[in-house]
DNA sequence: CTATAGGATAAGTTAAACTTATGCTTCCAG
DNA sequence: CTGGAAGCATAAGTTTAACTTATCCTATAG
């Protein structure tokens, strides 16, 4: 199914010099060679990769669409593989930390801030999205640590995959809205499963977790092929999707509660209870973390526990 | 100096299976022709990939930083390859589209929804950033448009690379700023070029080409290895850090005129003018586009001619 | 008209991927 | 305690395909 992995080296290295002389330099091959593993590409993956003209290569849309995935990869193999043996002895380097929008404007960098007071060489990168995403992004590899909304059932604890390690903080209620008007013309009232499954959604990114869990919860049932029409990674621009009448999306309850008030935006409900999420310090449990990784989760854990944020959020139990 | 393409494929089944012996099954291999391919990338790389323990493996951290760059690659192109070859005969599938924040919140969902009114069978993936990352994109094939703010000197016209096809549209000026604390511990008035290159930088997403332009446009000199501790995706989120003290970054000076009239945030000036961005509507050049790129592509063309927001933002020349 | 240059094809060579056979080591069941 | 099982490693030979050289084709520039 997956074409030669080599071969795509020689694509990129074709695509990018528009040339399969210049390929073949550059790889340190015979011009036939490139010719010939290009041509085996092809066959491979049964789609031309380069209209040829004379002396000339134009790449075919399937060229194009192949490089979009090929370059960001080989790229960033190249920035880091020279890095990837070196040790570290103490805090040092890059953290890559994940957060829910609201936490990155108040609290995140002010966090990083007091860890840079103390290990002034490490560097943070810091992404502000929902926690689905951002869990994808950790199992992916692409964060090392995240604060994540994770659903779980009112009067249990929240569960997740064995791979995840995790630490419960705060909670948030999440709920299905739509616009006024998309309601009155396509809901009206009639909020059961089989009407809600053939509407147009729009998500955080690509990933539609948060509906199927939404649909799980109150109707105990998966939701599949849901008519995804927009994909966004900001929350605001979700909500404004949601107010023009695009379709429905899950909204953090506290973000669209004067919209409610306001009649702007209608909640979908259902005889269950809302769902609730955790905020949550997660981390792949089977990774072996790094001395950087280690000192700021025992910081972090020990700088919640005694912040004001935990007497601002935290119900008594 | 990189590795074996095939041999990452190789080392992709083992990480995700814990196995040789089930890697040598899902490849269709014998278990030492795997066993070698393993021993020769951690040949080529020069460090372990994984302990062995008796009937064990349990990666290593390079392991761990190899796998974090190899399976996002190798879980997109199963996604996508079967589909690089389809073609389309009217506007449909995903489009990718980046823009400004408050462009976003705004107007960016209403002209898509507008669009999809006309072509139903197009979704969209919006991306809220700035302009240069948003440029990264672009010529990465992560994108297929872009509304971006671009530098350029006044008086003159925004100049591009080769690779992109621009219409401008809109202007916005950008300065470099700092909190008013750090600015009396580490600034205090020298202003200068060396000074300057020796503090600490705030940047938007990993790219500092930004930076890189304040300080091509104040000194004629390009500042090289800025000691760059905090990168985020979120401009309200730089905005806080710089407030902390942690270091510089260049702000859109509308974005933060309260923040300077109440004193608590400095612009850096130099005798020079404020940089002045450009938004316009950016794609590859040499990319043939899609049916669904060039219609949107003259949909928002026609659309902005006559918006509200052209009477809004263009200045009369 | 001729020389140039880049891509394609044919046929043979060479390198390395892969195989089979076997060894090593630890763990578990009897 | 012993034998069997199972997974990884090594050795040596086989097979495959990447790569080479030689050559052809074609359009363009001078």
């Amino acid at each position: 199914m997956l074409p030669d992995f080599n071969r795509l080296k020689v694509f990129y290295h074709i695509y990018s010099l528009n040339s399969i002389v210049a390929a073949a330099n550059e790889l340190h091959l015979s011009q036939p060679a490139i010719s010939q593993q290009l041509q085996k590409l092809e066959g491979e993956l049964k789609v031309p990769l380069f209209t040829r003209l004379h002396k000339k290569l134009v790449p075919t849309a399937a060229g194009e669409r192949l490089f979009s995935l090929v370059e960001p990869f080989i790229e960033k193999l190249q920035d880091e593989i020279p890095y990837i043996r070196q040790p570290l002895d103490r805090p040092a380097g890059m953290l890559r930390i994940g957060a829910p929008r609201e936490f990155g404007k108040e609290y995140l960098p002010r966090f990083c801030h007091e860890f840079r007071l103390l290990y002034p060489d490490v560097m943070f990168k810091l992404k502000f999205k929902e926690s689905i995403p951002l869990l994808t992004m950790i199992r992916e590899g692409i964060l090392d640590y995240a604060l994540v909304d994770v659903y779980f059932k009112q009067g249990e604890l929240p569960s997740f995959s064995d791979i995840f390690s995790v630490a419960p903080l705060l909670k948030e209620e999440m709920i299905l809205v739509c616009s006024q008007d998309y309601y009155q013309q396509n809901i009206a009232g009639d909020h059961s499963f089989k009407n809600l499954l053939s509407k147009e959604y729009i998500t955080d990114e690509d990933d539609p977790s948060t509906l199927s869990l939404w649909f799980k919860h109150n109707f105990h049932k998966t939701a599949e092929n849901l008519n995804i029409v927009m994909t966004l990674d900001s929350h605001e621009a979700l909500i404004s999707a949601l107010k023009l009448g695009m379709g429905l999306g899950v909204a953090t309850a506290h973000l669209v509660w004067e919209e409610i008030q306001r009649g702007e935006v209608v909640p979908i409900t259902t005889l269950r209870t809302n769902m609730v999420n955790m905020i949550s310090l997660v981390q792949l449990q089977d990774k072996v973390p790094t001395l950087t990784e280690k000192t700021f989760r025992d910081f972090m854990i020990a700088r919640m526990q005694k912040t004001e944020i935990l007497k601002r959020f935290q119900y008594t139990e």
